[in-house]
DNA sequence: TTTTGAGTTGTTCGA
DNA sequence: GTCGAACAACTCAAA
């Protein structure tokens, strides 16, 4: 048996924990493929940040498999003629890929599906990407969950742990292979100007670098995560989602080594069931936005429809270049210009600030987090952006403004995180540096600062900011 | 069937 | 300085 299986890689750039990988190369020879398909439409490509990344897990991906003698062809172009065009020109008998749940997936995998079936070929898709298929995850009512904690509940009780594959100790390639183009003609990284310069010191993506973020949570982290997430100036979170989005680890690999891990540790269940419910927001936001495909979109809430946002452009720019006068919110943003990152506490922090602060729509903000993060994700994005606007799934109350100066003070009390992106602020006592336009003359001169000039002072009155938030809220009215 | 209580991540105010 | 209450509305499951 001669005929070959086409492996479609998607967001599973891995060679481990793959049961449609692991089940072509039982079956004979293996075409692994990937097809870099833009279609129109809004968040259909990857923005800038996380098509550095793909190009780099892509490239770890093309390495490891010309390791096991094969090869990963790659082609661009509409996946629907791609795909079924490579099975005629290869004569594969089935297609092999993962499960993939956002807005259009399902349509596009029923399509391949029919076309492929036409050709008498098996199309197969492997579930992989979540621990949970969406349609095993319902209410009473069989409705799907709008609140966090009775749908995560769920999940644990229907638990069942299991052991993630191998990958699989041979690729066998066919007799011949298709033609493919090089990697570097996909065009993946910054032109003209590379502004991810040094991002290969920060950062490595690919299966390889996941195991070794990985081990790294688990050997410095997972014990005190609880209190050391919270804290951006301390390496106290996993750094593990654009291994997730891309697939260089799953969900399951992930989970199993953490409760392994307790198992051993039994002192550490509390901190791995921390954890394991920041998985579980990632279930949860992928599942909502298979069964509310508009998430992107428009506000889970409709009464938000009717928001009454009002910021302008100016204050939008000041927010993304993190020039707002705030210095914790300037600190995220650098910090996500910078690295393609931000620690998960700033983030609230600054998408309170952008929304509630400045009332500028939240979409404003998914879409400025779209084109920046290394680990921008459609679901968690929509998400986390709805939630902290107040009008997503179990969000957070409209009366919660983050006031971002008391959230410096509180989790970056020293300063460390401030100084280290906003340098400009850097010789400021930690007394002060949460509040430069508060410090006393002598304080800002002897640290170099010069309010409005080389620092700004707020773009915005926190107490006055507040309170137009707090109306502009209540506006929408109890109905 | 109806009722009840709890629900990721906060802040402010007044006692 | 500390502490509790108030700041909506709605979802979900258990009583």
């Amino acid at each position: 048996m001669n005929s070959p299986i086409l492996y479609w890689f998607r967001r599973d750039l891995r060679l481990s924990d793959l049961p449609g990988l692991c089940a072509a190369a039982a079956h004979g020879p293996v075409i692994p493929c990937y097809i870099h398909d833009t279609p129109d439409g809004d968040y259909a490509s990857p923005g800038g940040a996380s098509a550095w990344w793909l190009h780099h897990n892509l490239s770890a991906l093309e390495a490891a498999l010309e390791q096991q003698g094969s090869r990963l062809i790659i082609r661009s172009g509409p996946v629907r003629k791609i795909l079924p065009a490579l099975v005629e020109e290869t004569g594969a008998t089935a297609v092999h890929c993962s499960r993939s749940y956002d807005p259009g997936a399902a349509e596009l995998e029923a399509q391949l599906h029919d076309t492929l079936a036409q050709l008498g070929v098996a199309f197969k898709r492997f579930p992989g990407s979540l621990l949970f298929e969406p349609e095993a995850v319902s209410t009473q009512a069989g409705t799907p969950f709008r609140v966090f904690t009775p749908f995560w509940r769920q999940c644990r009780q229907q638990w069942e742990p299991a052991q993630p594959l191998a990958a699989p100790a041979e690729l066998p390639h066919p007799d011949a292979w298709p033609e493919g183009m090089p990697l570097d003609a996909l065009q993946l990284l910054p032109t003209p100007v590379n502004w991810a310069q040094g991002w290969e010191n920060l950062w490595q993506p690919g299966e390889a670098g996941a195991q070794k973020a990985l081990d790294t949570f688990m050997h410095n982290a997972l014990a005190d995560y609880p209190e050391h997430r919270d804290i951006p100036g301390v390496d106290g979170t996993s750094r593990l989602s654009p291994h997730l989005h891309f697939g260089a680890l799953s969900p399951r690999q992930l989970a199993h080594v953490v409760l392994q891990h307790s198992h051993l540790q039994p002192e550490q269940q509390a901190s791995a069931d921390k954890f394991l419910a920041e998985l579980g927001w990632r279930e949860f936001s992928h599942h909502l936005l298979f069964h509310f495909s508009g998430l992107p979109h428009e506000s889970f809430n409709e009464r938000f429809e009717g928001f009454p946002w009002q910021g302008s452009p100016a204050a939008l720019k000041s927010w993304q270049q993190g020039q707002t006068g705030y210095p914790l919110v300037d600190a995220g943003m650098r910090e996500l210009w910078h690295t393609g990152y931000m620690h998960n506490r700033v983030r609230m922090v600054v998408g309170s600030f952008l929304c509630k602060h400045l009332l500028l729509p939240w979409q404003a903000g998914q879409r400025w987090f779209w084109d920046t993060l290394v680990d921008a994700d459609l679901a968690n994005n929509a998400c986390s952006w709805q939630w902290v606007a107040g009008c997503g799934a179990d969000a957070a109350p409209y009366f919660r403004v983050f006031n971002p100066t008391l959230q410096g003070r509180k989790f970056d009390p020293e300063g460390d995180y401030i100084r280290r992106w906003v340098p400009e602020l850097a010789a400021l006592p930690s007394k002060h540096i949460h509040e430069p336009h508060a410090a006393p003359e002598n304080v800002l001169a002897k640290a170099s600062v010069k309010l409005g000039q080389n620092y700004p002072y707020p773009i915005v009155e926190h107490r006055a900011a507040r309170e137009a938030a707090l109306t502009a809220y209540q506006s929408l009215g109890s109905k």
